[in-house]
DNA sequence: GTCTATAGCGTGATAGAC
DNA sequence: GTCTATCACGCTATAGAC
């Protein structure tokens, strides 16, 4: 009885749980155009013409609402990672580069959720358990793969792991927030993105004393 | 006769241009300690002891107050850039090391500066002339270092320039954010500072077909 | 030239009615 | 599940006191 009018219903109002989505729906799509700084939860809740006060019902406050946001994105974000090693050739710096092309696209791909994870916004969003446990995968895929790359030697892997993290997340950054203007044609991102991976590679390799090919 | 009575007046109120420099000097030291979001015109006044409206009468409003100090901030970071590269070695690597060290360290000793100049703050500073003027020099600094790395070849210039933006900006966020934890010694940060200036400098060296070693 | 007082409007959040 | 108040606080503009 109740899937017969569901469409009418969810035209008409929100009710069984629809307005929960819808929200989580609205907020990524302006943080993805306007930024964090943007989101007002009554401004997304007049959006979707239902009451300023409607949003509270479904989650306790504008932080949990960006928690909850955040923790699908490090999901996802885990997920497409994982993806692209898996697919990569059996080669530690082949999975490397797939690893580093996955960040970088995905971020730019996905600017709301990639502001949502790492930008510099002020909300402890950190402090949420499942913000923490969603994101823990991440961090192992980088850290396996780094680990395939030094090897048994295992010299500096932290510091390693966390310059590729930092090169990956400084382009992503820059590009993302347009800090990188670009004057040539449509193919210098992509160009960019090549380069700076190559470079990254290659000094690892000679930072573990390895020949600069493959 | 005014200079028998500034010092008291100073104390007791912030006249003749007194209350411009306090106001620039207690956001900036929200910035720094709380971050950009926590910036609040209000706040700053009730804490100097003046009227919520008086800056307003020394800035046209939020905007142009971040827009003075994210100027002042270039200013500031470019001298400490030309400084940095002019006391290195005369090697085009030995100032690439020299800039990056600079660009890391003053991002991390000035942070509430660094957050204004490249933060993801929504706040469009680049919109403001002073704001981009001031940042004209800290780009041709870094341009001018990688031209002298890739000498007459000048392959892939603009983009060895981004890449080693890309990583120091990545490092010095996710360092100055709090995103990379150190589980080890005090001396980890430094650590990693060294390892990444040295994995670029040898990843741009490989990638100009130029020998490992300086 | 500098500051105060006040008012309009947007936002986060809560309590209680439907 | 949702709505209607309601409160506290932020940015901003204006009028007027010193």
């Amino acid at each position: 009885m109740m899937s017969q009018s569901a469409d009418l219903e969810a035209v008409r109002s929100y009710h069984h749980g629809d307005l929960r989505r819808a929200i989580l729906e609205s907020t990524l799509e302006i943080i993805d155009k306007q930024g964090l700084e943007a989101v007002s939860l009554r401004a997304v809740a007049r959006r979707l013409g239902v009451s300023e006060a409607a949003p509270y019902h479904h989650f306790s406050g504008k932080q949990e609402l960006l928690a909850v946001l955040a923790a699908d994105a490090y999901r996802s974000f885990g997920e497409c990672l994982t993806t692209a090693v898996g697919s990569a050739a059996d080669d530690p710096f082949a999975r490397l580069n797939a690893l580093a092309r996955a960040y970088i696209e995905y971020g730019l791909e996905s600017r709301g959720r990639y502001r949502l994870m790492f930008g510099n916004h002020m909300v402890d969003l950190g402090e949420y358990e499942e913000v923490q446990v969603a994101g823990r995968p991440t961090r192992a895929i980088l850290e396996s793969v780094i680990a395939g790359c030094v090897g048994s030697a295992k010299v500096d892997a932290a510091a390693i792991e966390n310059i590729s993290w930092s090169l990956c997340h400084g382009l992503t950054s820059l590009i993302g927030e347009s800090e990188i203007v670009f004057d040539g044609g449509s193919g210098d991102g992509e160009r960019l993105i090549e380069v700076g991976i190559s470079i990254l590679i290659a000094g690892i390799r000679a930072h573990l004393g390895l020949p600069a090919a493959s």
